[in-house]
DNA sequence: CTTTTATGCGCAATCGATTGTAATATTATA
DNA sequence: TATAATATTACAATCGATTGCGCATAAAAG
């Protein structure tokens, strides 16, 4: 055991017969200190296994150097990969990201939130759990002079940057490519929770209904959780109305797999009986058969826009900038499971 | 803002007229405090947007209360639900959990694990990166008196506590499995990295072969990233061969669904002609069309295992016990990928 | 051969919380 | 009432790195 216990500055100045400040200028390669020093410091510390305390150094001058990315969950391929556009900006600017699940639970985001403020991270990024309807830890992060910036699943009730997708402009692609399809009698499954990217896809939804003279049907209309049980239950529901529909967008693509679980199991063709659509382009989307149309949400983009915005803000200091709002449009991405026209029609099953 | 620049102890002292210490004894509710003032100091503490700075009481004792968890990528549900399993036992113990993502790449490794060590995290949880074939940065872990815990893909290269399953006997199953559905030229999809898991996977499939009489082909052995593209430039390969093979056992679901979608394009019946069979049980793989035998590694399981073995070690500090090995049993899932006999042969389609 | 100007490094305070020990206040006991 | 015992709180050092300031020594200028 080399070192352990671990070395300090003040080891490799004593066996240098030098001060520690001295160590600590020669290390961070201050140029007040002579080549000579600065060698001999560099070579006693690899050879002494000198390992930086970053918790001294970040309790000295107030900076971690981290930066807390709170998510839902990491095993989504969309959140996954925003992290990772994130991830690749701080790496670059010598920022480490910690990557922090609530699951969806309000109270673990809270403890997150304090645990990240107590850890002194030097900012927040974002992305707002589906049970989250009040932002008071939100505002801890901003009084506390932490930049914040929110992403995808963001909220009007702060003054904070966000970044996000045009969720509107998404859902009403599907539904006016459904419509151009043939399809009239539209479902949706959405959520009940107060998370805009739902409401801004079933008011997407909703307008496409209306700018192509179709009317809103209420019972089409089914609330949720959106998982695979969920969108087998509200697939249920639907085959049991009277006039049942002729195609599905759900708002997630997991419960658009759960519609389609449903549909196959009763022998309904997709999509001539009843066509179908998701939301996020999760990469199993291209596995089913048919293939399932979704949106794709340029998650990369989406993480790299967001880690700029984020440095921004965090160059900025307390200037305290005006809050940024940043929308990217989306992208309609049809495959077989609603493509009822055209050269591909019914080719279900061939990707 | 409140408390811009950061409320501190002292601040709560001052406002009381006491001093920091009492201030600190107080809020870690330490007996020699009268009720009286640690009721005061609490209330204090709340009106002022009190947040502690961790930092410098880790800087104090030596110990940050953080968890360093290193993943190959965070958007696996085998990974993702290994590190929940983690995560919950330790949010009990009061641990906070920093999940890292090595993208298999061997210099973010490298950078991660130093990156973890100057943070003064507890403990070290990883699973190692398919390009890693030295080991000194986790020898540096070990020396630093840090507990570390290696889990699925794990090397004997260290002496250091394992959680693993037994990818030679899932291997077998589900090997075993294809021969009894009637295949006798099983191919094989592996990684040539030198990482344990595909080995034992590997030798896991010859030894079914051998001890059910059936010869191992070379040929029938493809070497690849394993990941969609790799499955179905393998499987374009095996196509060309000239005795075909009657079954694909691949050692990741991915490429399993690689070969899947490459049969089905070239119009070859699965699994009447071809059976397929993965490794993993990524949610996916029920989705597909046939849905896809695979093996489950009861990720929540191992997850839980790994806390255990890990809260011990670190426990047990210094007197550093005798590193364990824990391998758990994985468990065959037979999908219609590789079902030709039975009630439901050729149900392919319907889950 | 002084005086100025660099150059290189040491001293000591600091970041915020913790903790062993000392000091004081309070209560119990003789 | 004096003294012992206990309960509370204060003092000061500490964790490891950083940094403003100052003191040397050396080189350059006059």
């Amino acid at each position: 055991m080399d070192n352990n216990p671990k070395v300090t500055i003040h080891d490799i100045a004593q066996r240098l017969g030098i001060t520690a400040s001295t160590v600590s200028r020669a290390l961070n390669d201050n140029p007040r200190i002579s080549e000579a020093t600065r060698k001999a410091v560099h070579r006693a510390a690899r050879q002494m296994n000198y390992q930086p305390n970053n918790i001294a150094a970040a309790l000295r001058h107030g900076r971690s150097r981290l930066i807390g990315i709170i998510v839902p969950t990491a095993d989504r391929a969309f959140f996954a990969s925003v992290v990772r556009g994130i991830e690749e900006m701080a790496n670059q600017l010598g920022y480490k990201v910690i990557i922090c699940q609530s699951y969806d639970s309000y109270e673990k985001e809270v403890q997150t939130i304090d645990a990240l403020l107590s850890a002194r991270v030097d900012g927040v990024i974002a992305s707002i759990g589906k049970n989250t309807e009040t932002f008071d830890h939100y505002q801890r992060v901003q009084r506390a002079g932490v930049p914040l910036v929110l992403f995808d699943r963001t909220t009007d009730a702060l003054e904070v940057s966000q970044v996000m997708v045009d969720d509107h402009l998404g859902a009403y692609k599907v539904v006016e490519h459904l419509i151009r399809q043939g399809c009239r009698r539209i479902a949706h499954f959405t959520s009940p929770k107060k998370v805009s990217i739902f409401k801004e896809r079933l008011r997407g939804y909703a307008d496409a209904l209306k700018d192509n003279g179709l009317p809103y049907d209420e019972e089409l209309v089914v609330s949720s959780n959106l998982q695979l049980e969920d969108g087998r239950e509200s697939m249920q529901r639907l085959l049991g109305l009277e006039h049942r529909p002729d195609a599905v967008f759900s708002s997630s693509d997991y419960g658009a797999m759960g519609a389609m679980q449903v549909l196959k199991e009763h022998g309904i063709k997709i999509p001539q009986e009843v066509a179908l659509a998701g939301f996020s382009n999760e990469p199993f989307t291209s596995f089913t058969d048919p293939a399932l149309t979704t949106v794709d949400q340029f998650s990369l983009t989406m993480g790299k826009r967001t880690a700029e915005v984020f440095f921004e803000q965090l160059k900025a200091g307390n200037k305290n900038p005006v809050p940024q709002k940043i929308v990217l449009k989306p992208e309609l991405i049809v495959r077989a499971s609603s493509l009822r026209t055209g050269p591909l029609a019914g080719e279900a099953g061939h990707l």
